[in-house]
DNA sequence: CCGGATCCGAATCGATACTG
DNA sequence: CAGTATCGATTCGGATCCGG
């Protein structure tokens, strides 16, 4: 028996054995969000040391989890096995139970583009979402920028890239440049805002006037902005704040 | 920031803050099955370090997962707060994630009843249990003897203490002695056996004869094991063997 | 830049001994 | 029973370096 067995037969053991080191959990739910090269975990994971990285993805693949894919062009990608995927509802369900501890963030804590994807799926309503008319509703948190599309119990995020992000400040709704041709522009758009911080689990303040927090809705009208607490579950009453 | 926090805003990362380290979740796993003295945890987690198990429940208490609660006669127990019972779930399908990943038992890893006992909950199929008549199984498991009742969607399962456990050997089934009044006997007793290891996820082989296996129907049908098959949703090919 | 490997001090874990 | 205390063994974190 390996010396850092826990040295019982059962699956609870076994799993913690294989996903239940530093880190590990969290690689596997940027991995979760699509295939990754190992500078996007990195980047999505800023306080993880490079050797451990390296370490858990060993580990990872040993276990079946994770996959180490060469890039036709060139590069590599790691992404989960069919095994790894079935972590999904664990880890949905974990991210919501620590949801619900989560107090204030830190000053220095950050909120990746990959966590707030995986905070929107946490938090969707696919039998709120079948009723409404599809919608699309852009996020900017801090310096991440994301596009979710709910089209009746599906739902879609994508990262803006820094040409989309390209509308913040104060003219936020009225830059329409980067929208491409399969994805229509949002129908909201929403800025950091404590209603917001409250569902899709993070607030990133690198100004005074972004920790205050707005929630504005420019191009739709308000009652968007109660579809949207519906759909992922907001409190509603913390939303409009 | 602490210094240890991954240092991000997200409700994954709070939860495997709280019980993301090693050893914390196996408590968890134990404390599901009702609280427990510290000296039971000990038990339970035969390998785990007693300053860690300190560590760890403290730890536990400050995230609001676990209280202790001292008896009224003497002494004092640990058991889940509300929030941590919310873990059961998110428990119970990583159990079933990592049984997948289950091999054969190393020679000197152990099968606890509260591992047993959540494993069976784990497996536990209340669509496949509510067709069928009431029904007792005892189990016994190297030294591990539980009572599991299976009773419309409910599942109730108890430990055997050492009297109802002194059926064992080659004359399981033999001895009534133990039965409480509220608690009839078993329909069905097994031992061990390869099909009995594949569902509950355990097999102690403190003698030869034992390692080999055997699944034994006394005191019912041989369909009984069908049924517990079902029900618990054992392969019935390897439970049959 | 990408994908790591190496080195080293700091923190944590594991084993054992001991105590109210 | 319910833990502390101690100390060596591991692992983690941070920084630097390296080959393609």
């Amino acid at each position: 028996m390996a010396a850092r067995s826990y040295g019982q037969y059962c699956g609870v053991t076994t799993a913690v054995e294989l996903i239940g080191e530093r880190w590990a959990l969290l690689i596997v739910r940027d991995l979760l969000v699509g295939p990754r090269r190992y500078t996007d975990l990195k980047a999505g994971l800023p306080r993880i040391p490079t050797n451990i990285l390296a370490l858990r993805l060993k580990e990872l693949q040993d276990a079946g989890v994770v996959r180490r894919v060469p890039l036709s062009h060139r590069g590599l990608v790691y992404e989960l096995t069919a095994y790894g995927r079935q972590l999904e509802p664990i880890v949905l369900a974990l991210g919501r139970w620590g949801f619900a501890a989560m107090g204030e963030p830190d000053p220095d804590d950050v909120v990746t583009a990959d966590s707030l994807t995986m905070a929107l799926r946490t938090a969707f309503r696919p039998d709120a979402a079948e009723a409404l008319p599809a919608t699309g509703y852009d996020l900017h948190v801090g310096d991440v920028g994301l596009r979710a599309r709910v089209d009746g119990v599906a739902l879609a995020v994508r990262r803006l890239d820094a040409r989309e992000r390209g509308l913040d400040g104060e003219d936020v709704g009225g830059a329409e440049a980067g929208s491409s041709a399969e994805d229509q522009g949002p129908d909201a758009v929403f800025v950091a805002g404590p209603g917001i911080r409250g569902i899709i689990s993070g607030e990133l303040a690198p100004d005074d006037a972004l920790a205050r927090g707005v929630v504005r809705v420019p191009r739709g009208d308000a009652a968007l902005l109660g579809r949207f607490a519906a759909t992922f579950h907001i409190d509603p009453a913390a939303a409009a704040a």
